[in-house]
DNA sequence: GCAGTATTCAACCGTATGGTTGACAACTAC
DNA sequence: GTAGTTGTCAACCATACGGTTGAATACTGC
């Protein structure tokens, strides 16, 4: 798994137990003890879960004494949402063309003299 | 890494060359030959890193002869945003509630007989 | 059929990941 | 201070990941 930012934060995502501890402090700061309630597993190993999102700069972990309250940074979401969708719509955008070369097929079919354009390869 | 089919999508883009075959792909269809010349690794591992998108369902491949065209199939990419955004507007949301009780309590604090709702802890 | 090209399969290697247990540190409260 | 609670550190283990090389398979074109 390469280390930078975006490879982190999609790898940190990638834990179905590390996607419910996001889910579940949209709903508020929680301590490691009470997260660590809900899953069967030590406590240590969400200890670790946490450190992964905290790595990938999801949560920040507060200093109020003996305990440390765990909290969501939900703008780091972000980042994947923009190339997700940077991705999705550029294919989407070339499907589009595609069918407008499919297009462009079918009337030449239907008036055969029009000049035939190269179909593939953009920029 | 879990098994199951977002897991297997996040942990597929969790990684920068796997990602930039996604966005190789959004230009157009390619053969493994064709897209591992872009990379400084043997062709073999390129074909790995397409059986993994393969698994997620982000890409398939064709089977025209000896050549094996690449196929990106964008919408897997939907499930991703969706969650994201699902979570982010969530927090988002808490994140205005949150804004909405330290307003109610600066407004106890200038009229201190205002009776106090209890301000943590939601379903 | 044969030569060449494109892709996959298999074995192997070093390192990272997700989990365990046990010991330690830090803070709270009496 | 001493106890108790909360969290971290360290060592260890099994398995998965990302890469390598070498051999085998599948198709094309003569």
């Amino acid at each position: 798994m390469s280390t930078d930012q975006l490879s982190r934060t999609f790898a940190a995502l990638a834990d179905p137990t590390r996607r419910d501890l996001v889910a579940r402090l949209t709903l508020g700061d929680a301590t490691l003890g009470e997260l660590a309630g809900s899953y069967e597993m030590s406590l240590q190993a969400v200890s670790k879960h946490l450190t992964v999102l905290e790595r990938a700069g999801l949560i920040t972990r507060g200093q109020a004494g003996a305990r440390r309250p765990v909290h969501l940074e939900a703008a780091m979401l972000e980042p994947l949402t923009d190339w997700l969708e940077r991705y999705r719509r550029q294919a989407e955008q070339r499907f589009q063309r595609l069918d407008a070369v499919l297009a462009e097929l079918a009337a030449d079919e239907a008036y055969p003299d029009t000049a035939r354009r190269n179909p593939e390869e953009e920029q």
